[in-house]
DNA sequence: GATATTAAAGACTCTTAATATCTGTAATGT
DNA sequence: ACATTACAGATATTAAGAGTCTTTAATATC
């Protein structure tokens, strides 16, 4: 039980476009470049986190990914649904009701959501800015 | 990503174990029986559960499995160690030094396990007793 | 308008892990 | 000795993840 290398490199893109001055676009090909993928691949996964409006597309040429306008607060559990889905870690078919198993389990997934969801992207792309500095 | 199904089954089993009178040993006939499983393929989980010292295991006629008497405290996240192994959820395979992204998974696994941890089976297995009567 | 560029979608392959079965062996009580 | 039971190994099946290739549609530039 890991977290796909879809998430890990979703991460990465969403940090590396937010790192962009005036929010410009960037292709799939430098992207993928930079994390050493084949641009198809990566083109897969952006598209997830295009239609969970987490980026923009412009297709033609001189088009690419951007940050969507509209989410600049997107926290990694954004990303992270959008590519992994909602479904939750702990999913017994049966559903007795009151069961205290599953209780157990969804609680502690909710812990590690909270943590994710309170981290923002643009709190890491601030700190990797003043790192290279 | 989901957790598996033997670790669904080993809570189960580590349930039902705790509920037996005198912590008496039961065959893998009947926790097979009990949640529709094949006897071969419980066995293989429940190994290693033994493996791990969670329950104690006896060979032969009239044998079977029972809770491991030095581990009367096991919690969830024992059980989950044994059947998932005790890997990162998110294991980037390239570990740059103080890396941002890495932190903040890691953190949040941190918050799930402490919840996983903080729960024992035999909290559980007393919530039960008490719902029957 | 023609052309180059680029994202999106679909079909497909490859690899890996989970799930499960079957068979035989070793240990234990009766 | 015999029946019972956990354990180990080999094998088969399934599902998901990872990745490639090809085609289509949209956009800018000339
Ligand atoms: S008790 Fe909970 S986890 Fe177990 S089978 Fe019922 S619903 Fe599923
Ligand atoms: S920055 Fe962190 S997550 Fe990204 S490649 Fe480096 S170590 Fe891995």
């Amino acid at each position: 039980m890991r977290y796909s290398n879809a998430t890990n490199y979703a991460l990465h893109t969403m940090v590396h476009l937010m790192l962009q001055p005036g929010g410009s676009s960037v292709g799939v090909q430098e992207l993928a470049e930079m994390q050493h993928l084949s641009p198809t691949y990566l083109s897969k996964v952006l598209t997830k986190l295009t239609k969970a409006g987490l980026i923009e597309s412009t297709p033609g040429a001189k088009g690419g990914y951007k940050i969507s306008r509209t989410k600049h607060e997107t926290s990694f559990l954004d990303v992270i649904h959008a590519i992994e889905g909602e479904t939750s870690l702990f999913d017994c078919s049966i559903h007795h009701q009151g069961c205290l198993i599953e209780n157990v389990m969804r609680q502690a997934e909710e812990n590690m959501k909270g943590e994710l969801a309170s981290k923002l992207l643009s709190d890491i792309a601030k700190e990797a800015e003043s790192k290279q500095k």
